[in-house]
DNA sequence: CGTGGCTTTGAGGGAGGTCAAGCGCCGTGG
DNA sequence: CCACGGCGCTTGACCTCCCTCAAAGCCACG
């Protein structure tokens, strides 16, 4: 939120997702092959099946805040979610977003070390925190999973640090294009055409600019025909000129 | 290093420490309590211990380069090193420093990260990658003590987001001070004074900015009688001043 | 049709980068 | 012993990129 005002209302509790009440079916869960899921024997996906519950937040609504005790661990299934801290003097700084296939975590302390919240309409698998723990404390690979994912997202955290530290505007924007795009792909045949279901303010405040400079940057970036602004995302016409930009 | 050219050069072969051929004595060691080794049984303090090698580099010696396959794992037990990134252009991000009771992790993928050369003269724990997952698959604790450094990592990369993203010049300059005193403390006495074995170059590649910039607002908050700059470090005489500045 | 939120665009200013010079320290060699 | 050169650090002058402030456009929704 860009407002602080929401940012300190309480947040709503999860809730069953309406359209599937009965469980999940892993088997064929789309996200699958990239997620936490990924790469577990038969019995522990069973295992993991058993105790996931389908729920879904609306556009808007916080799962969580910082500091709140982690009660359920979830993997995104559908919809965009923004991770973010805030300072005492209200400035927010989004730490990264999460799209399908993505985890979250329950921390070694218990708590959550970020605030979490819907962009758009989400869907989540829910793992409660008694029952993931035991399984994880039975099943060493898990662990080993849990250890992987952390890692990979140490790796995110670094090109994101390196984004912040070395990049001009134009440069962070193409960065985030082109991450973004490559993120979609995982689990969307790969396209030119990156939605981008988050605001501007979001943006900037992943990126440590601003929203104007974040306008100004995809509107130069439009003129100048290495994009194309679409109505909830962009088309990325010189693909070679933004992937240079963003390798920079 | 500042210049590129010696980034290039081949990374020397790591040496056994002349003053402690013998091995290791991880009961006394002074790291052992903030390192990976805290809350490990005797058992696998044990098993730890026995493959543990003291090794050693001087100053400006490079350990490995990012993308070099991981052959060891390595506990921290004296020095600093710098962790970095180079891009194609030259321009280096370091990503973190190393004190004693830091560790190097081996990654899922068996590559280094990122490079790391030592800034004074370091002495490590070296685990072999062999003997090192042999003891990890053995030890499902050790697995979880993995997980938790990883964890811890990333909380430090999330703070330096935040620094990058959302503060001046100024803010992060008090940041890190505040922040070097802070690891500091937990191997030796909590101080006013914090030793600086970096240059100012490296403070530079780490906040995002130039080393005029740092040497600017240090001279700066000299004048200003909120610090005091010394020979290899800094006294923080207005503490709650810097703090201030460092939480902002 | 009016209102409010999000976005775009413009004008102006400031924080930090760039370029350049100078200082202090230290190791080397005359 | 001092002269010299190199390196790291500091300081100054200037400039640029991005932030700030302000206004207007666009679109959804009541």
């Amino acid at each position: 939120m860009a407002d602080p005002g929401s940012v300190i209302a309480f947040p709503p509790p999860s809730r069953p997702c309406a359209h599937d009440g009965a469980g999940t079916d892993c088997e064929h869960c789309k996200v699958r092959l990239v997620s936490i899921c990924a790469a577990l024997a038969h019995d522990e996906l069973a295992a993991l099946e058993s105790i996931a519950q389908p729920v879904c937040f609306a556009a808007r609504e916080t799962l969580f805040l910082e500091g709140d005790a982690a009660n359920a661990a979830y993997t995104v299934t559908s919809g965009t979610l923004r991770l973010y801290r805030i300072f005492h003097n209200c400035r927010r700084q989004i730490v990264g977003f999460l799209l399908p296939g993505d985890f979250i975590a329950i921390g070694v302390d218990g708590k959550y070390r970020y605030c979490a919240d819907a962009i758009s309409a989400v869907t989540l698998c829910r793992f409660g925190k008694r029952e993931f723990t035991a399984l994880v404390d039975d099943k060493p690979n898990l662990l080993y999973r849990l250890y992987d994912t952390a890692e990979q997202e140490l790796e995110s955290a670094r090109e994101h640090i390196m984004a912040l530290g070395q990049r001009s505007a134009r440069e962070r924007v193409a960065w985030f294009l082109i991450h973004l795009r490559d993120r979609c792909a995982r689990v969307d045949p790969a396209s030119d055409t990156v939605p981008i279901p988050m605001s501007r303010q979001d943006i900037a405040d992943y990126l440590g600019l601003t929203i104007e400079t974040i306008s100004r940057t995809l509107s130069k970036l439009a003129r100048d025909k290495a994009i194309e602004i679409l109505p909830n995302g962009v088309k990325v016409t010189d693909v070679a000129r933004i992937e240079r930009l963003a390798a920079a």
